[in-house]
DNA sequence: CGTTAAATTGAGATCTTTCAACTACGGTGG
DNA sequence: CCACCGTAGTTGAAAGATCTCAATTTAACG
């Protein structure tokens, strides 16, 4: 458990050992911000970091977790499963989000967790956040915190990406994804991706990019990555 | 301020003075589920029953506000307001639900809550959750709990309510409605609230209920409430 | 009983899906 | 190094769903 193989690129979940928090780039942003580094570092503190591969399923819906992960690194997926067998993306975490909060309310995941890119996230136990919680008792209102900021991001995603037309939310997309990744901006979603978060068909989300980008509103398709003309996709995205 | 006129009708919002938690039918399944009562009923604790008339604004989009709702009587819709100048409802609170949780957090509302129906509703300033979390730590739980349940809320209104054909998500509404009252059960929701938690226009919503009567799915209309033949809406609810 | 808001309905325009075919790309193995 | 293969993306055409706009009916209320 404790030790894999670190380096095979076949293993979709690597344990990297511990985590290094004092020099984590997103720890500025992380759940614990608000506390000293150094404490962090203290060896008895278990926060280990991992590794995903694209596609790995980080969690399930329905299982329990006695840990959270903080992302470092990449893009996951948060899909919820229907009754009909169909699934449907319900959220979008990037680097400083906090993943598997239900942990901390002793629930089960109500949504599977998806890499959707190579993913690096420290996991941090329970009791970890518990132990660290009555030391910090600040940490209590970063909890709320950060659920606040799902309950945001949900509230997005029904009103930017669930409502209007097909064109109107592929442009609110790029227009997030953007103000993620600011300047240089990746692609990095597929159409089905694109077509999960939507709620359309991969290819209406196909049809819809390929006419932006012939109307130059999307330019310099280079590995993935590209910009785009906000203002134009800002007047886009206003249509209902 | 503490004396408003009380039974005018006319007035929208009305303070009907200190709440009578001992009495309170509501609660069991309220944010104090865990807190003796008669700990409530301590005069100096400030918890207020308002009344709230049809269509009334409980709060705006943006404001601040000292403290938070319990909804004791009637239902209360989230909604949010897009850059376009449309509005889209992201939530549907009913009795025992939370209201104003960004108040613990302070900050601004994420939405403008607007009664549906007449509205029963205790008031809790933040002041008085915090003078109670420190008596019983138990309440942060349940703070972090009633979060979750927004969030529960919110992933529902994307799955069901903003996904597949509106005639299946129609169906999900009223799935939704019938097992919050449970049996006799209320119809309440006119087309244009159906239309803005489902992401669809008035015009489809009746058409799609005036055939749901048409086939028998939808039955016995009296006064607003009205029995449905829950079977066939449950495999209306699968289609894509 | 008149007035007003809400619900219903029709018909055509528009958008999205569906299904099927085709293309581009990246990796694999010969 | 190139042919082959599988996946992802693109495109077309027709069917289907939803919206728009306008007219009509119904219900609610003083």
């Amino acid at each position: 458990m404790t030790t894999e193989l670190k380096t095979n690129k076949n293993i979709s979940k690597v344990n990297e050992g511990r985590a290094d928090c004092t020099h984590c780039s997103t720890h500025g942003q992380s759940l614990f911000a608000g506390i000293p580094v150094d404490e962090l570092d203290h060896t008895h503190i278990p926060i280990n970091s991992f590794s995903f591969a694209p596609h790995t399923v980080m969690h399930q819906a329905g299982e329990k977790d006695a840990a959270l992960f903080t992302i470092r690194q990449g893009k996951v997926k948060l899909v919820q499963h229907l009754a009909n067998g169909t699934t449907r993306t319900v959220r979008l975490l990037q680097p400083g989000d906090t993943l598997g909060l239900e942990a901390a309310l002793k629930l089960p995941h109500r949504h599977s967790a998806i890499a959707i890119t190579q993913v690096n996230a420290c996991r941090v136990p329970i009791e970890t956040m518990h132990t660290l919680i009555e030391k910090y008792p600040d940490l209590h209102q970063q909890l709320l915190g950060r659920l606040q900021q799902h309950l945001d991001a949900a509230d997005r995603f029904i009103t930017e990406f669930s409502t209007g037309s097909a064109e109107a939310r592929v442009a609110r997309l790029l227009l997030f994804l953007d103000r993620s990744n600011q300047g240089a901006y990746c692609d990095l979603l597929g159409r089905e991706e694109m077509a999960s978060i939507l709620g359309i068909t991969t290819e209406t989300a196909s049809r819809i990019m390929a006419n932006l980008k012939r109307r130059k509103i999307i330019s310099g398709i280079v590995n993935k990555s590209f910009s785009c003309d906000l203002a134009q996709l800002q007047l886009i995205a206003l249509d209902m």
